[in-house]
DNA sequence: TTTATACCAGAATGGTCATTCCGAAACACT
DNA sequence: AGTGTTTCGGAATGACCATTCTGGTATAAA
């Protein structure tokens, strides 16, 4: 009896997530999201409720493909040092080879909307809370395991150091898009992962470990 | 002839910064502004111009009250090191304590209309880079020269880590106001800034010393 | 006093916003 | 053929937006 459906739910809430990526939620009318998604107003209003469920919908959308897909990818690779530092190196070359001017969808909305609306805030702030417990504390802890990243570090402080360095890396990158400072903020991240101490157990503290480094 | 403006006109500037840091651009309105600042629609447009020009006048005056004014504050100060690690202890101690949850006004502004407006991603920019070089890197370069900070220590390459870790720490600081979390970032600060090689020398393995000469 | 300007309060303008509603055509099933 | 649903294109709605305008009033200097 019912007419089938004539366009792909996700290819367009790709596009709704594509226009709300590009310049947030207040400043993207319901008219670009139409000319973006290329659907009818009726068909949006029918498949997504109204633009704030749209936008929760596309957000949605943008942690499970962008953001979970990378970090189970990442979680796999045999070196959890360089599992993370690949993170930075190929937010990096997304930026320089001028594909990513975008930012991160989940930062820019923690900025935007977070504030002021409450479901939005619970939803990226479980997103940080994530990056930060479940994989980079997680990869830290299994490196210091192995001996690939040094004893002396700790990972639950190295954890939110390199989510702090990352979300910097990321804001920082909008502006000022320049290979030689984004690389400048990677290669610091591989100071505060100073590689284990193959030889002797050092004695060396943590800062002067830290400063070895290369 | 004239008669006298009856209200300061940097103190409902201030009024209006005040609206546009908790709120961003778009989200506030013309009314929102009247009801802050308290005055009437036909003085804010003769004072003001327009609500664009105002929003950059309340940047303006950000930069030069909220930011600049605490860099040459901190440049004055004795010791190097301190001066950017206690850059970081303040951001923390204004969010735990009187719950500072604005952020950073530049920040919020460089994210929100800096990717749309060149003139606002020019002075945004212009802030950050000052903040690279003209304090981090200065200060990193002089607390190596007086043996504050470990020669191993690249300034500029430290400035950029700093720069990216301290605006990681205040949008992480936005949805994630702990105290824990935030102090786990001070703390990797200073690690990327390891004090001279004083006593820490004579402790050092002679091969581990060795490696650090880079 | 005159004159220029700032004040107040609010209406008017012209636009855009998200959302709803309409009639008609397209389709898929019984 | 008939029924239910989704398409389309657009019009209507009502709210809010930034900005301008209209009078009327107060205040200072010439």
């Amino acid at each position: 009896m019912p007419r089938k459906k004539e366009f792909d739910v996700d290819e367009v809430l790709d596009k709704a997530m594509n226009a709300f990526w590009k310049r947030g939620y207040e400043a993207t009318s319901l008219n670009d999201l139409l000319d973006h998604m290329k659907i009818q107003r009726a068909s949006l209003y029918n498949a997504f409720v109204d633009k704030r469920t749209l936008f929760l919908s596309t957000l949605r959308r943008y942690d499970r493909i962008h953001r979970r897909a990378v970090v189970t990818e990442r979680i796999k690779l045999p070196s959890p040092r360089q599992a993370i530092l690949g993170l930075f190196h190929d937010a990096i070359t997304a930026v320089v080879k001028n594909r990513a001017r975008n930012g991160c969808f989940l930062i820019n909305t923690a900025l935007e909307l977070a504030p002021h609306d409450q479901e939005v805030a619970a939803f990226v702030n479980r997103a940080f809370t994530h990056m930060e417990r479940q994989f980079f504390r997680k990869r830290i802890e299994q490196g210091v395991a192995i001996g690939e990243i040094s004893k002396s570090v700790d990972a639950a402080q190295a954890a939110s150091a390199i989510l702090s360095l990352y979300m910097g890396l990321i804001v920082l990158s909008r502006s000022r898009p320049e290979k030689r400072l984004l690389e400048s903020i990677a290669k610091q991240a591989e100071i505060l992962l100073p590689p284990g101490e193959t030889a002797a157990d050092s004695l060396a503290p943590a800062g002067l470990a830290a400063a070895c480094v290369n």
